[in-house]
DNA sequence: TCTGGGGTCCTAGGACCC
DNA sequence: TCTGGGGTCCTAGGACCC
């Protein structure tokens, strides 16, 4: 999908169609997570922090992200997918491999055939959400992967079968999945710009530079060799959570407090996934950002907050945190299917994994009810980071519903007030109206569903 | 007031076992 | 009583991806 969550936005609110959007973090230490093309232009990119993003783009709409919203929306791309075969893996809420040899066209993908489908996705995609989709198609994922970014946005790349090497060739090595910042730069300083460049490099050459599984990886890439199958249904093998904070957490206490609240937020996920995990592993980030992990495996898998709570807050005791921490982060990994209604493992588990000296392990071990819920479903703040006065109630992009007015999205608050545009999915742009902040008139209120623009039928055939 | 959050995979050293 | 050669597991860190 294209800029996924900035278009999302852009579909669910009329009044930014076409304008730069600008979605992420929006606190002092907030990072972008999408820009719209829009704010593209003004060299807004992923990964840059909240604050330069304004610096660049400062007309542009700044919003919270709403996983929730992203999470339906990218489920009914999903869905589509899956009507092309079964054999989907999704890389992230807006990117997934399909190996059509799964499907019913199996045996009779030429580029035509590819095409069509592809084509069809597409405007299947546009129909059912009013986004656009890039799509690349080839004949192993390296392949595909780069021809879904070869055009975008709205594109649509077939690799016919042959031609891969001449396409590979004259990149750049950092398009390669696989090399980053790191890897670039130890290529770069080898001499090696492109994906010819690596393809007439030694493997051994590789090796010695990258070590051996991205060396030999890098090299059989560079040449065009990926056999790597579609893998769907993979299960998660680690599970965690983490929070960085305003301002640098100094204070034990007030870290064993985070600690404790990341664990039940860990625990939480990990019991929803219906798994249970042996290792237990805590994160710290420096005011200097350098960053520390302390891991613990038990003797068994477990769920139970009070284990989880006891092994990270034993981890991080010995931990030196001078200076202040910007970051904590609780993670559970080794994960086991867990039996729920396997009480006598259960237990058993817990007293092996919270040995004879841990104090109680079970008192106090729901005894956190500010957290329930502070961070799932819709009316809760998502970038509520404690230490500050309180979770703001009202917060950029949130939506609303006010009882004159009907439905619309918080624009913006402060000294007071807040701005709403009251406008809904596939409306007409709305006006804006301001409240007190506490205006009994105005409450929070549910996504509404994406409605797609209707689309003229001459449009339908795709433009290709 | 530089630098989020949720993941995956790999490497390297030490413990431990046969 | 100068001490091999596997193998696995655990821990810590780092690169990378979206």
């Amino acid at each position: 999908m294209d800029a996924f969550y900035a278009s999302v936005e852009q579909a669910a609110k009329p009044s930014l169609a076409g304008r730069p959007v600008v979605v992420g973090g929006l606190g002092p230490r907030g990072v972008v997570a999408t820009a719209s093309y829009e704010a593209r232009v003004f060299g807004v990119r992923s990964a840059m922090p909240a604050r330069e993003a304004r610096r660049r783009c400062p007309n542009a709409a700044f919003l919270v992200a709403r996983f929730t919203l992203y999470r339906q929306v990218s489920d009914i791309v999903m869905g589509l997918l899956r009507e092309l075969s079964p054999l989907v893996e999704p890389l992230s809420l807006d990117e997934a491999f399909v190996d059509l040899e799964g499907g019913p066209r199996a045996g009779a993908l030429d580029t035509a055939a590819v095409t069509a489908i592809a084509r069809r996705l597409r405007s299947d995609i546009r129909a059912a959400t009013g986004l656009t989709a890039s799509v690349g198609a080839a004949t192993s994922k390296l392949m595909a992967k780069l021809a879904s970014e070869a055009d975008k946005p709205d594109g649509l790349v077939v690799v016919a079968p042959g031609t891969e090497r001449e396409r590979l060739d004259p990149l750049p090595v950092r398009a390669l999945w696989g090399v980053g910042p790191a890897t670039g730069e130890t290529l770069r300083r080898a001499g090696i710009l492109t994906v010819a460049d690596l393809a007439a490099t030694d493997e051994a050459d590789l090796v010695r530079m990258l070590g051996q599984a991205h060396g030999r990886g890098l090299h059989a890439m560079a040449l065009g060799l990926d056999d790597r199958p579609v893998v769907p249904d993979r299960d998660a093998k680690s599970i965690s959570v983490e929070d960085t904070f305003e301002t640098d957490l100094v204070d034990r206490d007030r870290i064993t407090a985070e600690l404790d609240r990341l664990s039940a937020r860990c625990v939480e996920r990990l019991r929803a996934s219906g798994r249970s995990g042996r290792t237990v592993q805590v994160k710290l980030r420096r005011y200097d950002f350098s960053t520390l992990t302390r891991s613990e495996t038990l003797a068994a898998p477990t769920d139970e907050l009070a284990v989880v709570r006891e092994t990270a807050r034993r981890l991080g005791a010995g931990v030196d945190v001078t200076g202040g921490l910007r970051l904590l982060g609780v993670g559970v990994s080794n994960l086991a299917d867990f039996t729920q209604q396997d009480l006598f493992t259960h237990d058993l588990a817990r007293d092996e994994a919270a040995g004879p000296d841990d104090g109680p392990l079970t008192a106090g071990g729901a005894g956190h009810p500010a957290d329930a819920g502070a961070w799932a479903g819709p009316g809760a703040p998502p970038v509520f980071h404690p230490g500050r006065p309180a979770p703001a109630r009202w917060w950029p992009g949130q939506d609303v519903t006010h009882a004159e007015h009907g439905p619309g999205w918080v624009q913006g608050s402060g000294v007071g007030r807040v701005t709403v545009r009251f406008e809904v999915p596939g409306g007409p742009p709305g006006r804006v109206r301001t409240f007190a902040v506490d205006d009994p008139a105005l409450a929070h209120a549910d996504p509404p569903p994406l409605v797609p623009p209707p689309v003229p039928a001459g449009d339908l055939r795709d433009p290709g």
